[in-house]
DNA sequence: GAGTGGTCTAGACCACAAG
DNA sequence: TTGTGGTCTAGACCACTCA
């Protein structure tokens, strides 16, 4: 059922979490996690490229793969829920459901969260504020293998004001996607943010910068 | 001396750039690729997965590739360096270089960035603000290949206060790596936000949420 | 110079999509 | 049923690291 590298993935991640591998060690090769594990050389690359897309480790060619962090020290630069965030930076943070149905997946769906055309997705729609003031509109649509879990988690607020914005207001857009440690699609959000409220930054490893471009979406 | 893979898929953004393939469209199979280009399937894997990372097209067992987005539309969702945020924010950015120099790649230089031990790169501390307050304290590591260009741009301003803020003052830490579209990286960095002040991240097509935990570093 | 990761090939089987 | 992507194998050569 589960793929076998993606067994591997997550026994090098267990094993790094016990500190088998220490932060700073080197990987045993390519060659020898292969027979260690009786695969061959390409499955365990599928592997660790896996680890590596997680800033896990690193790797240079030529020299044995590093562990670079593990999972333990995840107290800075994990990325965080809004009411995490919110939290951190010392503010209240807020939510209202206004709607939350079950569609089929559009074409759109199924491509982003690889799903089967017409699977039923959760659509949820909120808003989001900070003490108080509102200054996220969230659109995410859910997979519906997790939606269960979205379901039973949600406090449904029956409506609220809608940003309290004029409709022309700018907003800043940002789309993304949410996805597993394996890189299984979770959800995908098309969110709007009030522009002059909330802000920021680039956390990537697939990133950019102004020299390099890239396209998010 | 370039990869193969990596020049198919530049081909295949330049291809989708042009709308020879256009949003919403299938790419042709791996196979009719592979012989188009006269590299076996396991090489245009290496290719299309490239193209996956970044947003550009979406795939599903069993059907064809779909493209997703071009690279012409980016008016949104794009990552923005400090500048283009701030004046989309509609606030004034600041910034100040403290101090710039070449080092020797230590270890942790050379793994993050993917280059010979002891290759010179470029350190420069920066101050940035909002609006005259500073708010990010930026430590960036540049690779060598790019550190002319850096230097080029950069507005040497002597000195700064850092911050103004006590050494104990709690920040938000944050480290990322920042790669061009074929994922080689162009610089890492260690950023000391004012936790006071602003920040946060997401957006990552490799991302986290609070049902499914990744460690980002 | 031996070891290692990066690249590439040419096959194979399976699960799923779509007509 | 046919085509497609996902997975896996068993080789090969090269560029690079490091002792």
């Amino acid at each position: 059922m589960t793929a076998r590298h993606e067994e591997i993935a997550d026994e090098l991640r267990r094993a790094i979490d016990r500190e088998e591998y220490t932060v700073g060690s080197r990987l045993p090769s390519e060659t020898d996690l292969a027979a260690e594990y009786g695969v061959s050389r390409g499955t365990v690359r599928q592997a660790v490229a896996a680890l590596t897309a997680e800033g896990l480790i690193g790797s240079r060619q030529g020299a044995r793969r590093v562990v670079l962090a593990s999972r333990r020290s995840q107290s800075f630069a994990e990325l965080r829920s809004f009411a995490q965030w919110a939290k951190a930076m010392g503010r209240e943070a807020t939510g209202h459901v206004v709607s939350q149905e079950y569609r089929p997946a559009t074409q759109e769906d199924a491509v982003r969260l690889q799903l089967p055309l017409g699977t039923p997705v959760l659509h949820v729609l909120r808003v989001r504020g900070l003490d108080g003031e509102p200054v996220l509109l969230e659109r995410t649509v859910y997979a519906d293998w997790i939606s269960p879990a979205v379901e039973a988690i949600e406090p449904d607020c029956p409506s609220a004001e809608l940003l309290g914005i004029r409709r022309t207001s700018p907003l800043l857009r940002v789309r993304r996607v949410t996805t597993t440690r394996e890189g299984r699609p979770v959800e995908w959000s098309d969110d709007r943010y009030r522009s002059d409220a909330v802000s920021f930054s680039v956390h990537n490893s697939i990133g950019n910068n102004a020299l390099a471009r890239k396209t998010a979406d």
